[in-house]
DNA sequence: TGCCAGGATGATG
DNA sequence: CATCATCATGGC
């Protein structure tokens, strides 16, 4: 991997393969927006950057190479071999006919409870909707970034205000569960940070206790921002659960609309 | 109007 | 442990 700042910019490469539109859009994360031709402005932890893709690169604008170093790059997963670990999916898989069609979407490593708190969001509900409530929940219970946008909340501004003013959400029956998450963070019943370093099966476990957390939110929160790659089902995994819902073959909904990440752990997780 | 949704819960067999 | 109504909101 290559970083150098040029003008105001700084440019990534030599990374491997990203399709940047679906990385960003295919429901791991929400809080990334197209602001203009080929541009996405995001924000996640403390960190707000506008970047796009040249010819394989990465270009992040008005964004300190440091920030770039020390967060973005881990965030988009630029570390790891992606061409390794799909040659190891075989040839005429679900997975491999999906990067061939769509790319190489990348697993970001997200802020672990950002993540959390959007899956517990997701249930039973769809992108743009989540979009909705996880926008509105950062413009009411956020702090203000540089340029006006929102952070994600702390749990602690979550824990106070969500009781009185939790209808502003429109969540409906999800907003009690997202005030259960953050209470339990910021009372340090739930440690995300231990949860990261515990083995599969216990991190797992561990996230459950959080009510509106079952295996599929959890299996998300732990893909999307705990490092736990090994959540990543296998090819054969992903065809004998499909064979079993999906007798006459995968339904159209599933791609190119939904990108790979949903596609491993949708498949594997919410039908196992 | 009514039905359903890319989940989780709690009650019931 | 399998099934099922229920949850609040929004889209069709």
């Amino acid at each position: 991997m290559k970083i150098e700042s040029i003008n105001n910019a700084v440019r990534v490469s030599d990374f491997g393969e990203i399709n940047l539109a679906l990385t960003l859009d295919c429901g791991q994360a929400f809080r990334w927006k197209r602001t203009g031709d080929g541009l996405w402005h995001g924000i996640a932890d403390r960190y707000e950057t506008t970047l796009t893709q040249e010819n394989g690169a990465l270009i992040f604008y008005g964004t300190p190479e440091k920030d770039v170093r020390e967060f973005w790059t881990d965030y988009f997963d630029l570390n790891r071999d992606y061409e390794k670990i799909l040659s190891s999916f075989s040839r005429d898989g679900y997975v491999s006919e999906a990067v061939k069609k769509n790319g190489t979407v990348r697993i970001l490593n997200q802020p672990p409870f950002e993540t959390l708190i959007s899956f517990i969001i997701s249930s039973c509900n769809n992108i743009p909707r989540i979009k909705g409530i996880v926008n509105r929940m950062c413009e009411t219970f956020g702090e203000k970034t540089a340029s006006g946008d929102f952070f994600f909340p702390s749990p602690k501004s979550l824990f106070e205000r969500l009781p009185s003013e939790g209808g502003v959400l429109r969540a409906g029956y999800r907003t009690p569960y997202v005030f259960d998450a953050a209470s339990r963070v910021y009372l340090g019943e739930t440690d995300l940070d231990a949860v990261k370093k515990l083995p599969e099966n216990e991190a797992r476990k561990e996230l459950e206790k959080i009510k509106g957390v079952g295996r599929k939110v959890a299996d998300c929160t732990m893909l999307f921002s705990l490092g736990f790659g090994e959540v990543f089902p296998t090819d054969r995994h992903i065809k004998r659960s499909v064979d079993l819902h999906y007798p006459n073959g995968l339904p159209e909904c599933f791609s190119p609309f939904y990108g790979l990440a949903q596609q491993y752990i949708f498949i594997a997780a919410a039908f196992e």
